[in-house]
RNA sequence: GGUGGGGUGGCCGAGUGGCUAAUGGCAGCAGACUGUAAAUCUGCCGGGCUUCGCCCUACGAAGGUUCGAAUCCUUCCCCCACCA
């Protein structure tokens, strides 16, 4: 269980297969986020047919609403959302950077006044593990501290280092909630006929690298990781969060090659399709993030043709699909000037149907330099396509 | 016919002497969004130009008072309510 095979590489590039508690993850993936136990708008069984392998959940949002317990009694997030693949919970750790003044950091964990109710709600290392235990997804990751893309040296350095800290206080409340599971037998998935009123006893941990934009803490966030491992996965995150892209790049192009061949790497938060593309080149396995979908409820799509704002009123009668290239169900089916209509008109559909074609168009990248990399012509496929993506842009 | 109320930029609607090319909202146009406090937010939105500025035309119409009027006065046109 928990075990990654390679079965080709170009380069940093490689193809693998995760293997999970509910099922097979086949890399390099983008992971669509659904925070509250949802990939927004979309159906279940629309993600998954648009190619999904893996979907996220949030600790921090399921934690207060509708709370880890209900989800538990509900017989796990699997069961609760119907999600029949593989899960990852985030810990809660961004939250500590998306929700800045609403939270106060100590080293005992972080104070959130409830974004929802005002309710003042601790998240601490042992707490994340313990929602995430009772979310019962295959992957838990670890509480971590992250600070923008221009953090200084030192402040970029105190949150790697706190989390580092907060790195051996998760593992250690993640194993002994295992070893409570084991000795209580519950060892069944979470996916089992009747599912068991606690979720699975398997779920791995993953860490979490910090360091922001400095090449040293980086490689000393690695280093202090690895020495706390085995890891079954390793987490880069703190990026994409203000940095210019190529100081990003730099990032990966020090620390990928610093991280175990063995281990899946995931690049936390990221990205946008070029940057999937540019993330593959440099060794990254699994991707997650809410531009696909958040971008498509605001009606800016991505297509091989360049960005395409499918509220400008120039769509208003253009009969051709979103994006002629696109297999999903939205270009398979409605015209662009449709499209247009239901923004316009303010129809929920509208919001799904570009939500449905980006989510698809990241899936979709990453299984073409999946193949590119099985048939060994990744560099070609890579440069060829971001030569055409780029080429489109203003 | 009488009395009262009202006519403001595509629409609704503030504004009752200078700070008003005129608050807001809607509609329209464009842009942003990266481990989701986001079906959100930002900018433009009378016309023209050399657009961090200048010049036109503007608050039903015409005329007037005033240094200065969407705001005050006169006449006219139109709308609404009630009374005959």
């Amino acid at each position: 269980m928990f075990e990654y095979s390679i079965e080709a590489t170009v380069g940093a590039a490689r193809a693998g297969a995760l293997v999970l508690p509910t099922g097979v993850v086949r890399t390099p993936a983008f992971m669509p986020v659904g925070t509250h136990g949802a990939v927004r708008g979309l159906h279940p069984a629309e993600v998954e047919r648009a190619g999904a392998q893996i979907v996220l959940g949030n600790t921090y949002h399921l934690h207060l609403r509708p709370g880890e317990d209900v989800v538990r009694a509900m017989g796990g997030l699997h069961r609760f959302t119907t999600w029949p693949r593989p899960m990852l919970t985030d810990s809660g750790g961004f939250q500590v950077f998306s929700l800045q003044g609403l939270r106060k950091v100590t080293e005992e964990g972080v104070e959130f006044v409830s974004h929802i109710d005002g309710s003042v709600r601790q998240l601490t290392p042992e707490k994340s593990m313990e929602v995430q235990w009772a979310l019962g997804a295959d992957i838990a990751m670890a509480f971590d501290h992250v600070v923008p893309g221009g953090s200084t040296h030192e402040h970029a350095e105190e949150g790697m280092e706190r989390t580092l800290r907060w790195l051996d206080r998760c593992r250690e409340r993640h194993e002994a909630i295992a070893t409570d599971r084991r000795a209580d037998g519950q060892t069944g998935s979470a996916l089992s006929a009747r599912p068991p009123v606690h979720p699975s006893a398997r779920q791995t941990l993953w860490p979490i690298i910090q360091g922001g934009t400095h090449e040293d803490l980086r490689l000393r966030s690695l280093d202090g990781t690895l020495a706390r491992g085995p890891w079954t996965g390793i987490a880069i995150g703190g990026l994409s969060v203000g940095e210019p892209k190529p100081v990003m790049h730099r990032i990966l192009e020090d620390l990928v090659p610093a991280i175990p061949a063995e281990v899946p790497r995931y690049l936390m938060g990221v990205g946008f399709p070029e940057d999937l593309v540019e993330g593959i080149a440099r060794g990254v396995d699994l991707f997650d993030c809410v531009a696909a979908t958040r971008n498509g409820r605001h009606g800016s799509a991505w297509t091989m043709s360049g960005r395409v704002n499918v509220r400008n009123a120039g769509n208003r009668t253009s009969d051709a699909p979103l994006d002629p290239d696109c297999d999903c169900e939205t270009c398979a089916r409605f015209s662009l000037g449709y499209l247009r209509h239901l923004f316009v008109a303010q129809e929920m559909l509208g919001l799904r149907l570009v939500s449905l074609h980006n989510i698809r168009f990241l899936l979709r990248v990453t299984e073409l330099a999946r193949a590119a990399i099985l048939d060994g012509s990744f560099a070609r496929w890579s440069h060829d396509w971001l030569r055409r993506y780029h080429g489109h842009e203003a």
